[in-house]
DNA sequence: GTGAATGTTTACCACTTGGTAAGTGAATCG
DNA sequence: CGATTCACTTACCAAGTGGTAAACATTCAC
């Protein structure tokens, strides 16, 4: 026969070690309340329907974490790791000045697209305030600086309009969410959400940031 | 003795002929949830609660609106002739073309200033979506339409930078909001949302909004 | 093979939720 | 004055919540 080394591989739930398997169980786990958290909200997920929806039971859930709120941190730190890891990647092949920007802008986009409860969760949990609120800022906040000390550079290259460098992140910041996620107010002014008025609202978004940022 | 003339008046909450005493108590109910609504949420926010702060029983609220959804409901539409009051009352003393964003600006920062929890429940029923958005949207829709409106004119009269109305509406408003309401990413970096840092937060944010919608 | 550690389940609990049913006291109206 | 409407309360309920306790099956270490 064939030479089934030392693999047992009885089902695919089965495979891989132990180790492996309990740390599968747990993406499952971080992806689907990542998930519903990011869409449905947080106040209006339940233990019980989050295990159904992959087949567990809720307890299963609180044996890797000991609470409820316990799961949100780790989702939070999952999620951070998710986009910083986005972002990087992204600015590691971007030139320099409105180009960074520019690759930003389109790679926020892209996740809102591909992965659209990331942004969502991030809402989310600045919504919810308290320990969860500050947990998000502290894991985002290396990226922050950079991003401040990135826009300072810029201006002190005379190339970004001078201004306080933490407001126009908070600005923009805001303005990108706003274009990518804010569903409602767009279909208020007649934008249905979908993948080909993206592009539109890409280009939009990018002209305003342009002239609200680029030194002319 | 003086004249009384036809009033009872024995207590506060007894003046007045039964009719405006039941308007008065709705009033009460739709002003307290459009506060806990707005800062707690509406899922994190119970009705037996509602009516313990009003002190009263929560039958008592059930009894002006059948359910928590029909309550929401005129919450919204109590928010939005809010906010559309104070708006228009705003723009009639407003000037032209750049004056009048500037003084809605104005405007939205005295508003979360005052009334905190009023923009924060516009997030908040925006986040919930279904029936609820719907609404707040067509409550809402004949002031973004007035808003698209000014926005072309000035494009077409050169003031205003040429670009598709609704989504500078949109982009204006997620900057207009963000600084204005997302504290966790002012705290994030560095600016404790007081009313102190509120001018400086205003102050930037007009100018930026000036580079990316003035024609220069 | 045996015993221990591990991951998961079933059973259960106290508590809260939105909502119903029925009753009550006061204001209003004829 | 009596009847009725009105605003509200007390009593209650079924469904769901996060979380605990204990039993159970599988896998691993020896």
């Amino acid at each position: 026969m064939a030479a089934t080394v030392t693999a047992p591989a009885k089902t695919d739930r089965l495979r891989g070690s132990r180790a492996e398997r309990t740390r599968e169980t747990e993406n499952r786990i971080l992806a689907a309340a990542l998930d519903s958290f990011g869409t449905a909200g947080y106040d209006a997920t339940s233990l019980d329907a989050l295990a159904a929806g992959l087949g567990l039971s809720k307890q299963a859930i609180l044996y890797h974490w000991p609470s409820k709120a316990a799961l949100l941190d780790a989702v939070i730190d999952r999620a951070c790791l998710d986009l910083v890891v986005e972002f990087d990647g992204v600015l590691r092949d971007a030139g320099e000045g409105w180009e960074r920007i520019e690759a930003i802008v389109r790679s926020v986009f892209r996740v809102t697209i591909r992965r659209p409860e990331l942004l969502g969760f991030v809402r989310e949990v600045s919504r919810l305030g308290g320990d969860a609120a500050a947990r998000i800022s502290a894991d985002l906040e290396p990226f922050v600086a950079r991003a401040r000390g990135f826009l300072q550079r810029e201006m002190d290259a005379g190339r970004f309009r001078r201004c306080d460098p933490g407001l126009l992140f908070v600005s923009a910041y805001s303005a990108v969410l706003g274009a990518a996620t804010e569903v409602e107010v767009l279909r208020a002014v007649g934008f249905e959400p979908t993948a080909r008025s993206t592009v539109v609202r890409r280009r939009e978004l990018l002209s305003f940031l342009r002239a609200a940022i680029v030194e002319p």
